[in-house]
This record gives C-alpha cells, sequence and structure tokens, in this order.
DNA sequence: GCGACAG
DNA sequence: ATCTTGTCGC
C-alpha cells in the first residue's frame, strides 16, 4: 500500500492555495498529481484584469541553474510593468509529464520577487492538455492560488484535425471525447499553438485572453517579454 | 513490446 | 530546454 500523498489546503493573499510535499522520484510526482486533479477549477474565477504575467523557464550551466522569469504587462496596453528573475539549482531532470515538478519551484522564487503579483498569468507548458490534467500552468495555479492558462508551443497528449490557416482559426484538443485545450493559429502561416485551460480560468477564456496578448508574433506578448528574460537574450 | 513524449 | 550560422520561403 503507498503512502497517501499528504496535500492540504491553505490562503494566500485571500486565495485558496494548496501545499504538497516535494518528490523527487517519478511514481510519488505522478500521485501528487493524481490527487492535485480533482481540486483543479476550470471555471472563471478571476478578479478585474489589470494586469496579465508571464511565466518562462530557462537554464545554464548545462541544466543545474535553472533560470526562471516572471513578468507584469498591462492587461490593456501589454505595456511591461515589471520583471524578475530568479536563479535556482535545478533539482529534478526534465521527464514527459512531470515538467511543473522542474520549473515550480524556480517560477515561485521568480514571483516571489514581484511587487505585486498579476491578476494572471499565462504560463509557458500545457495547463489541463496534460495525461493526468495537471501540467505547469494548473500545477503552478494551484500551488499559488493565481488563476493561469497554458500557452505551449507542442502537443503533449490529445488529438486533433489540422487548423484553418487564418490569424485566430482553432479547433478542440480531445481526448477520447473530452475537450482538454485548443489548437490555435496565432497568425497566418505559423505553427499553431496549445491554449488550455489552467486553474480558475475557462478554456474560451484563455483563448481570449490569449488572444488579448497577441501581437504581429507567433506567441503572447507575456511569453516573449518572460522567453527574452529566460534565456537571456 | 513499440512508439510518443510540454520544457 | 540547450548546443549553433547561414539560409530558404512567404
Amino acid at each position: 500500500m503507498q503512502p497517501a500523498a499528504h496535500i492540504t489546503t491553505s490562503e494566500l493573499k485571500g486565495r485558496p492555495v494548496v501545499a504538497h510535499d516535494w518528490p523527487h522520484d517519478a511514481p510519488s510526482c505522478r500521485r501528487i498529481q493524481q490527487a492535485l486533479a480533482e481540486r483543479v477549477d476550470t471555471q472563471d474565477d478571476l478578479p478585474p484584469v489589470q494586469t496579465i504575467g508571464g511565466i518562462d523557464i530557462g537554464f545554464e550551466d548545462g541544466g543545474r541553474t535553472t533560470r526562471a522569469a516572471a513578468v507584469v504587462l498591462d492587461a490593456e496596453t501589454l505595456e511591461v510593468r515589471e520583471k524578475a528573475l530568479a536563479r535556482v539549482p535545478t533539482r529534478m531532470p526534465y521527464i514527459p509529464g512531470l515538467l511543473s515538478f522542474r520549473e515550480i519551484p524556480g517560477a515561485l522564487a521568480a514571483l516571489e520577487q514581484l511587487s505585486a503579483l498579476p491578476d494572471l498569468a499565462l504560463v509557458d507548458g500545457h495547463g489541463i492538455a496534460h495525461p493526468r490534467r495537471l501540467g505547469v500552468a494548473t500545477h503552478l495555479g494551484l500551488v499559488t492560488g493565481l488563476p493561469t492558462i497554458g500557452v505551449a508551443k507542442k502537443r503533449l497528449t490529445g488529438q486533433h484535425d489540422d487548423v484553418p490557416n487564418e490569424r485566430g482559426a482553432w479547433v478542440p484538443l480531445l481526448d477520447k471525447d473530452e475537450t482538454i485545450g485548443a489548437v490555435l493559429r496565432s497568425r497566418v502561416s505559423v505553427k499553431p499553438i496549445f491554449i488550455s485551460a489552467g486553474h480558475r480560468v475557462s478554456l474560451e477564456s484563455a483563448l481570449a485572453w490569449t488572444l488579448k496578448a497577441l501581437t504581429r508574433y507567433r506567441l503572447p506578448e507575456t511569453t516573449r517579454v518572460a522567453d527574452r528574460l529566460a534565456s537571456n537574450r
């Protein structure tokens, strides 16, 4: 009999959050994911959104050091309000399906450096478009209480039809008969991106906010600014 | 057993 | 993710 995943509920700045032991082995990670998945909220439960955040992680020293970037943009003008970069020792290798356990420690360190958290955060990687519905965007939302959206450049799981070659066109990402996300053509003639609900945000709102953060590039501005910082460009 | 596999 | 320069296509 496996020991139960130790999960507790708490509160952060008035918001319900979840805390849990930080595992180091894959089987423990998967057990925690299964337990956490029950607490995910894919209904809209967000404050008036005045700022949107971007979270992205990069690495240095051949992966030994994690560089985590958290940026805050004005939701209306997309003007950059604040940037934070944290460098922490990397604790886990990359294992498909367990990305959040590798990236969240750094993300939390970067968020802590911000003078004010964003009202909503777009996270690099998937939200519920994950084998156990607990991608990095969803996991980070649960742990911080922040409304989150998953914005990924590649598919992890699920099937989808071709996306029409028109800016803003999208098709559902399906797992069996369940819609777990959307495959979005963010601009003409580029590979589509994968949008999914993270936590406290519906897929419809996730798409709407992603479109609001898009300008002339494939990725939303939040992701671009955070990526530039995390990868030292 | 074989192929797929976010960052 | 990261290692890396020029180059093909819209």
